[in-house]
DNA sequence: CTGAAAGCGCTAACAT
DNA sequence: ATGTTAGCGCTTTCAG
């Protein structure tokens, strides 16, 4: 491991060749652990590199043999628990197999992630995985397709394109959720979503994710069934850009106020916690509060909060494991797997306000 | 954008060239925005690229320009928000400028880290962004240097190692904190951290993380400030291996328990918060509870949590900038970058129990 | 402004 | 088991 002196260059395989005097095809031989070498070259060929310092460059392998052992993964936020976990997930079953990832945040939007995808087909990856930014628009997705490179959607589905997903069961989910509230007496309800949405919710109108539809369907179900009135009136979309807190002040607030809350995910339900503290509405005597997705602190609040918990390190591990399978060759017709969704009872529910 | 049937291989320079019935070098003159093309020829190789669905590859374009357009960042575990928000303001930073980041977690085990290293120079990374999991062990980052590419660390930095790094005054947090719960009255504080650490800790000794040994220090030398006697015997390490938990119940039970727990990251606030409520020990009543850094739920709890809060996003940020500078070519001596630690009062502090 | 040819570092036949 | 020779797809001289 001499690093000769200071050479401007990186040493390639063939520096590594001429020094310990085989051909450029034997030493990359030795060096990249393929074809047939002998011991007694092998050794001679290990001592050139380390000498020289070699380092492989592993995208002229890549130029070579097509494979870059490289997959690109494309999530909303990083920031955002849920995609943390999953990428993480993702990353170790990657590892393991001896790949790298490449991360873009799409931040959810369309025309970020066209980018991104755009920019790790031309860095070549083996399999691109993708939370995919809206389940309406194939087209971001088709130029991977057109790559014929292998593709796994997680999180949500694009109904119409024919490939591998990783979901759970979000309806279920739902209804879990929805029907818990019932039953404790609920029947003002509402759901909150940050889901960008043009306008407000009206009755089996198409959402742009799939996972927030099912859930959305799930959500609406229950309350028809229980007999409420105009359930996609308690739908609340748009929360981003609105804010989760004006949205949750507004429903608290005023002469009719909401008795539960829906939160879509840990974020939401983190802002809803908020406001209704803020607002000195307490929990749960009179806001129930559950959520989607079991985030950490969720069990340290006073009181702690009732979720339906997804296996999310799982769904992005299943979801790799399911890309590196069609790297592999595997030409099975697309499936999408369905996780299950589980409800884990705490205490931010209880009988509403007479 | 035709992409001419079933065609095995991805367009090439050439393919497009020969549509569009000019030289090789031309079509890539215009496909990839350089050197000088006529606009009647501009668009003809244009209309050529979009018949045929080219996709540029931008492998085959770094092994002849030598830039990958591509970093390297290496962390602890993106599940942690620190990393997550360092990791997401790097990306922002980079992907404003053109480059994508490849991703490696260390789970701060230098052998991991090393390994992540290797893989990233091999594909050439433009440059590396280290939270090195060891402040020790320079041997790590070595090959970083020998292959001569720009290197910003953050977090932590490592003495001896002449690089750029952006990190925040541990020091003074620590002091914040600790001066703080002094002035409250405590005398029994002890500081939770989860770094590794071979054996109980004794004073002045050397810790693999400069940002906790600088932590330890603030803590150590205020304590010792205020009279108290042997403020290293407060200093709890190896809580990842130990358990947070495990720790806490043993400091928090006992006949003399601590009034006070410093905690050093916002994971081991929460593993100290759940402890604490589950052996009904009353925050603040009985327990006051600080930490460093400023997650999103510690506004939430009850009460919510007295922190030392540094710009997390930011450091990522800016280890970023730093290292697109490196990389453009900036030759001043390597610098390290101070963010301030800003203590933010909640309702986790009280007066200790007499 | 355009073209021809060399070369980036590696692997993959094909010989020997 | 080892060597020779073509490429992989792009950029970059160097000519014209």
């Amino acid at each position: 491991m001499n690093e000769a002196g200071a050479s401007r260059r990186e040493a390639t395989v063939n520096d590594v060749a001429q020094l310990a005097r085989v051909s450029k095809a034997t030493a990359a031989r030795a060096l990249g652990d393929y074809g047939a070498v002998s011991d007694a070259v092998r050794d001679r060929v290990q001592k050139a590199a380390d000498e020289l310092g070699y380092r492989p460059n592993a995208l002229a392998r890549t130029m070579s043999t097509g494979r870059s052992n490289t997959l690109g993964i494309i999530i909303g936020d990083i920031e955002n628990p849920y995609f943390a976990k999953a990428t993480r997930g993702a990353a170790d079953v990657a590892a393991e197999a001896g790949y790298d990832l490449i991360l873009s945040n799409s931040d959810e939007e369309a025309e970020t992630e066209a980018k991104a995808v755009a920019v790790q087909l031309a860095k070549r990856v083996d399999g691109l995985l993708i939370a995919p930014a809206s389940s309406l628009a194939p087209g971001n997705l088709q130029p991977v397709l057109d790559a014929r490179r292998p593709l796994v959607l997680f999180d949500r589905t694009v109904p119409g394109l024919d490939v591998d997903a990783v979901v759970t069961d979000n309806r279920s989910g739902a209804r879990q959720l929805t029907e818990l509230l019932l039953r404790a007496g609920h029947r003002r309800i509402a759901f909150i979503s940050t889901l960008t949405h043009p306008r407000a919710f009206r009755a089996d109108e198409i959402l742009s994710s799939s996972a927030v539809a099912e859930r959305v369907q799930g959500f609406t179900e229950s309350l028809r069934r229980a007999g409420v009135a105009r359930p996609e009136a308690s739908v609340h979309l748009n929360a981003r850009h609105d804010g989760v807190d004006a949205v949750a002040s507004r429903i608290l607030g005023g002469d009719d106020p909401v008795t539960a809350i829906i939160a879509s995910d840990s974020l939401v339900a983190l802002a809803a916690f908020r406001t209704a503290r803020r607002m000195g509405v307490s929990i749960p005597e009179r806001l129930s509060l559950v959520a989607f997705d079991d985030a950490d602190w969720m069990s340290v609040t006073t009181p702690d909060i009732t979720v339906v918990e997804q296996p999310i390190n799982e769904i992005g591990a299943q979801a790799t494991r399911m890309l590196l399978r069609r790297i592999a060759g595997d030409g099975r017709p697309p499936a999408t797997t369905v996780l299950p969704q589980q409800l884990v009872e705490r205490g931010s529910v209880a009988t509403p306000p007479r």
